[in-house]
DNA sequence: TCTATTGGTTGGAGCGCTCCAATGCTGTAG
DNA sequence: CTACAGCATTGGAGCGCTCCAACCAATAGA
């Protein structure tokens, strides 16, 4: 259980340790065949150099922290997908820990993140406060993603919510529908603009908004429907706030011998996978997860090679993929 | 973007960097006076300890490393937890690496993992070749999760996946089916254990057993049922390999006009949060998956205390979750 | 022939920390 | 008044590596 250090494979190779050190970083300047003597000597020992000494020595990394809030969640599956293919491309080796939806759980992860000295770190949908966020911000550079910030050190990578509900909107009401309600994730991330996207929306196209509070979960959705037909208020529409709101939604409407989308119609956010189930099948807004991850990964190097100082904010264009939970009012013709 | 080092917090508090640390490892030995001086010009430095040069100098590590070869895959997520629990509970941390599902993914992430010289590893579903698993053995404890191993220095944590299969077809057998097939994982882990315990509980019962090569996805399982359909072979009971296979199996025998569970029923296995979506409601095989977590995390902890050298092979038992997709042939009554 | 230049190689210092032996400082017993 | 615990505190060595200045041929130019 004791690994061979730099030395070991020197004095197998013959040559010294600082001669292992150019050979282990892929210099040039070192004769082909000592390069091929340390090789040998390396493998035949199993060596591999030790992350942590040579970052300590170097007094630099390269490895980007990447803190995901819920690994329950499969939407950051795709975005640490996205993260680690611009980070690999660059050299760069990542490190995840995840905060389990928990402020507390979130802190202890950031400060495990932050010990091994990375070279920056990349949260995902964090729910810490902006403060311990902006202190953070002053030891090491900082990309969010799905969560704004003001901080001008740090980056944000977020979907336009706002635009991804206006998309819902507009399909339906080209559908014919024009008693649309919206079930919000009240508190929870982008549930801010995309309620403000769903007003603005039916606002343009001269409809009275209704909003129901609600949350990002299936039983939240199936809730919200069983007051909406207490009050004898059921639309011919629902924009769900997320895609589990939707299919509680979906779940209570067929519980309560309504059809989907006969009946009413159901739109979800953000296309995970259980969308595309065909059991499911339901349309819904797309958000390019990887493509979060990518840009969220090269604004952080941007900063961590110092090319930029000033903050960059992206904001990528939602999309609308129809399924089979949306039709004109009345079913489809 | 400079990080305070023991020495700046130890001129601060008027003290020697010894004592620093003695205070930072919460050592008995320092006066309540030095104790609360450093700790507060800790503070106000904003001082938190070099991790990697803390397990350099020590020459111990307090990380765990984790290697989720699926992070779409719920599964992991509170496999992660239980780990994660146990791990944070005795003063380890954990980092998380990710093979994407492929083995040279996840390869790299295995190396880039060792780099940072963790007491040791646990492997989550790892789909490298065993000799990959046995040569980093010799470097560092590892446990594995879900994937079995001959070698004496690994430990493993398993569901008993006959035992499962078992389960679901007792439960089948019990509501009167006789004719019920397996729609089964091919190659995938754990579809052996899961196959030869249907097999055996079939024979069991006196009932013969029939076998349907299909895969872990909701398509493979929606094409399964629709060559049983056209081959008229449909049985009265569906035993999935997984639950995206069953509720790809639903949603085909729902396509065909077919009602689950009146006219047929369907197990699923590994009870994701799918299955418990209301609008799904699938009955299903429970693996204890954070107490997976928790086991592993424990047998790796022996193995770093040198507590024990014998390997340990953990087989725990699953549970049946009945909901809404079983009932006797010919529906509820 | 002597000096420059170039390409390859090396020892030493030091990254931020832990560990250990040694030191200083009480307070108590002889 | 000395001796000696016993405790709190400290300087120095060293973890595995990188970086740098220095060094050493071997070749090229004057």
């Amino acid at each position: 259980m004791v690994r061979p250090t730099m030395e070991d494979v020197a004095s197998r190779a013959g040559v010294s340790r600082a001669l292992v050190s150019l050979v282990m970083r892929g210099s040039p300047k070192v004769s082909e065949m000592r390069r091929t003597a340390v090789l040998k000597a390396a493998e035949e020992l199993g060596y591999s150099p030790h992350a942590m000494a040579r970052s300590l020595a170097s007094r630099t990394s390269t490895v980007l922290g990447v803190m995901v809030s819920d690994l329950h969640n499969a939407f950051f599956a795709e975005v640490v997908d996205g993260i680690d293919e611009v980070a690999r491309e660059q050299g760069f080796d990542i490190i995840i820990n995840t905060g389990g939806r928990s402020p507390a759980r979130e802190r202890r992860a950031l400060e495990s993140l932050q010990s091994f000295r990375p070279a920056g770190l990349i949260l995902l949908s964090p729910v810490v406060p902006a403060t311990a966020i902006s202190k953070a911000a002053e030891q090491l550079p900082i990309v969010l993603v799905a969560r704004s910030s003001r901080v001008s050190t740090v980056d944000t990578v977020n979907d336009d919510g706002e635009q991804g509900a206006r998309l819902a909107i507009d399909h339906l009401v080209s559908l014919g529908h024009k008693r649309i309600a919206h079930l919000d994730g009240g508190e929870g991330t982008q549930a801010g603009p995309r309620r403000r996207g769903y007003v603005t929306a039916m606002e343009a196209h001269g409809l009275p908004p209704r909003i129901v509070t609600s949350e990002y979960t299936d039983v939240a959705g199936a809730r919200a429907i069983r007051s909406l037909i207490a009050d004898d208020a059921l639309p011919t529409a629902i924009l769900s706030c997320n895609d589990f709101n939707a299919v509680g939604a979906i779940s209570a409407l067929e519980d309560a011998g309504l059809r989907v989308p006969q009946d009413v119609s159901v739109v979800g956010y953000d296309n995970t996978s259980l969308a595309a189930l065909r059991h499911v099948s339901l349309t819904t807004i797309d958000q390019p997860r990887a493509e979060f991850g990518r840009l969220a990964a090269e604004a952080l190097l941007q900063r961590v090679r110092e090319e930029r100082t000033e903050p960059v904010r992206h904001l990528l264009n939602p999309s609308l993929v129809v399924r089979n939970t949306t039709a004109p009012p009345g079913g489809p013709r």
